[in-house]
DNA sequence: GGAAGTACGCACCTTCTGGTAAGTACGGAC
DNA sequence: GTCCGTACTTACCAGAAGGTGCGTACTTCC
């Protein structure tokens, strides 16, 4: 039927597993994570420094959520000084190539948007 | 130059205005939000009944930011029992279809996800 | 031998998000 | 005359998100 409605219609849910994953991939860093995993596999220091600004913390709970829900692959090679390295599954470049569809958008719009600003707070 | 860098560059700089606008359209209700008003143009309550479970004062505080980011139009007829109606901006269409993607892709691949979360738990 | 790097986990604290409930000003229905 | 509906706003409050800093077990660099 109509599409707009299948996707309202169970969005809000109680339980709505679609809203958690969602969240999942914009949270703060999940967005900044998938799209640097787009250029290339990191190893977890490495994506920190990539992604600036991230805590270790944030960066491991992110990674965390996104290598369970099935985005990103976790391969560690069991080494002494400890050595992991992270990447997209095939599932997880979909999804990424939708999210950097969308900060692509926002990106180029950006300009557009603070001059739409402007507009209502001189319109009022 | 390679667009994934430029996209993440700006992206972490401690004032960046795309992050904020991400925020606004991917908020709780945003999404929801935008996604109704891809059917059509609604009237405040009307909406608020479409989009279930939102309070007043979120459908409000989505609306105002809509507003302000030029996604959304409000337009008040100055009635006395108040009329409003919103619809989107063509910026805000545009807009609207990438976050439906999103929505799509992620309501399709619900099912995948729920089956790689059960496969964590079980690998550990 | 002291510092730094690697990949985290944990406790604590602050900030932010979002929900609830109430109020507003008016009109129409019963 | 009392209640519902319309489109909000404001004050208050709880829970969650996210940041800071410390600890770990071991190695290499200087």
């Amino acid at each position: 039927m109509a599409k707009h409605t299948d996707l309202l219609g169970d969005s809000y849910a109680p339980d709505c597993p679609g809203r958690e994953i969602l969240d999942h991939v914009m949270s703060k860093w999940g967005m900044l994570v998938l799209i640097a995993l787009l250029e290339r596999t990191y190893r977890y220091a490495e994506l920190r420094r990539r992604v600036g600004g991230v805590s270790e913390k944030m960066l491991a709970q992110t990674l965390r959520t996104l290598e369970e829900d099935g985005f990103v692959l976790r391969r560690d090679f069991g080494e002494v000084p400890p050595r992991v390295e992270y990447s997209l599954t095939p599932m997880g470049r979909q999804l990424a190539k939708h999210v950097e569809a969308l900060g692509m958008w926002i990106a180029t719009h950006t300009p557009r948007v603070l001059a739409a600003r402007e507009k209502y707070r001189q319109a009022g």
